[in-house]
DNA sequence: TATTGTTATACTCTATAACTATA
DNA sequence: TATAGTTATAGAGTATAACAATA
């Protein structure tokens, strides 16, 4: 909060006020900014989700690519990231180290040479497992407010802003 | 794309598949995961307010900050980090910035001489209302397979989970 | 020529801790 | 003591460019 005092806030509320020193809402100017309001929510569920991970000694990223690697087995890094939506580049040292931890294998693939298959341990999948119980416990106290229809909604609305938003580039 | 076939596409669809080597659609196993969804979409989306905020110059944290001051006289830089969520220590560079080339001033405050009162000059109202209006032009593409429900509904969903998430830490 | 993985580098956003000058 | 602003530092995520090996 913007340490307003209530009538601020109900000046605020009526629109713009003449001679008002005081602040309005804090983000009432970014209030109409979908980019903003996502960045901002986004923010602060990551932040949730990174304390949900720090247990398993897991990041957003590091999660994201091992559930990636679980659910799909045998792919390549290039695969990877295209899953994940980063350069290929980036998934290198991500790699690296979920290998280090004995996580995932890199296997040399036979009919390409270049490529690497990955696949998880017993290990990853059941590190994977406990973390992704933990993260969806963290998601229904998340969405606690919003009801299962609102949800649909969320998700749909977000994937259909998504894909138009990597059509425009 | 993670480069599956028609076939792996439809298999994917149907659910698993046994002994399905190809990869299932790139982001299956993030599907249910909200905190994915919004990190993906946030992502992408940034991606665009980024490129459309170049030509002003402007980052999407200068953008911001100086939407916020432009929309609040006076304000201190302890109220700008509230109002943009982040730490007081982050803003001290983004003001330095922004005073540097001329977008506002740091005054002194009379009352309180520890703190600053930031104003926009008249350079820097005029760079924020272009930039804003190539922003809204941008956000109307981006939400034009939304209906306006759609869009309240979405952001009224945001606020929700950001409100349960800074409430849940 | 194009693709897979790699290395190196840099930028943006953010947090934390410790400091100063006030209040 | 507490607050406003500051400095320094670190970490996470990402992009780009250039390269070797292989297709």
């Amino acid at each position: 909060m913007i340490g307003m005092a209530a009538k601020a806030k109900s000046q605020a509320a009526d629109g713009a006020v003449p001679g008002d020193l005081e602040p309005p809402a804090k983000d009432a100017a970014l209030r109409e900014i979908i980019g903003y309001n996502l960045k901002r929510t986004t923010h602060a569920v990551q932040a949730g989700v990174s304390a949900t991970l720090k247990p398993f000694e897991l990041r957003l990223l590091t999660y994201s690519a091992l559930t990636v690697i679980v659910a799909n087995p045998g792919l390549r890094q290039s695969q990877l990231a295209d899953a994940l939506a980063v350069e290929r580049a980036n998934v290198v040292m991500l790699v690296d180290e979920l290998e280090q931890r004995e996580l995932i294998t890199r296997d040399k693939v036979p009919t390409d040479r270049r490529a690497y298959a990955l696949h998880s341990t017993l290990k990853g999948s059941q590190l994977q497992k406990a973390a992704y119980e933990a993260d969806l416990a963290y998601q229904n106290r998340l969405l606690a407010d919003l009801s299962p229809a609102e949800v649909t909604q969320l998700t749909d609305s977000l994937r259909k802003i998504e894909k138009t938003a990597r059509g425009l580039k």
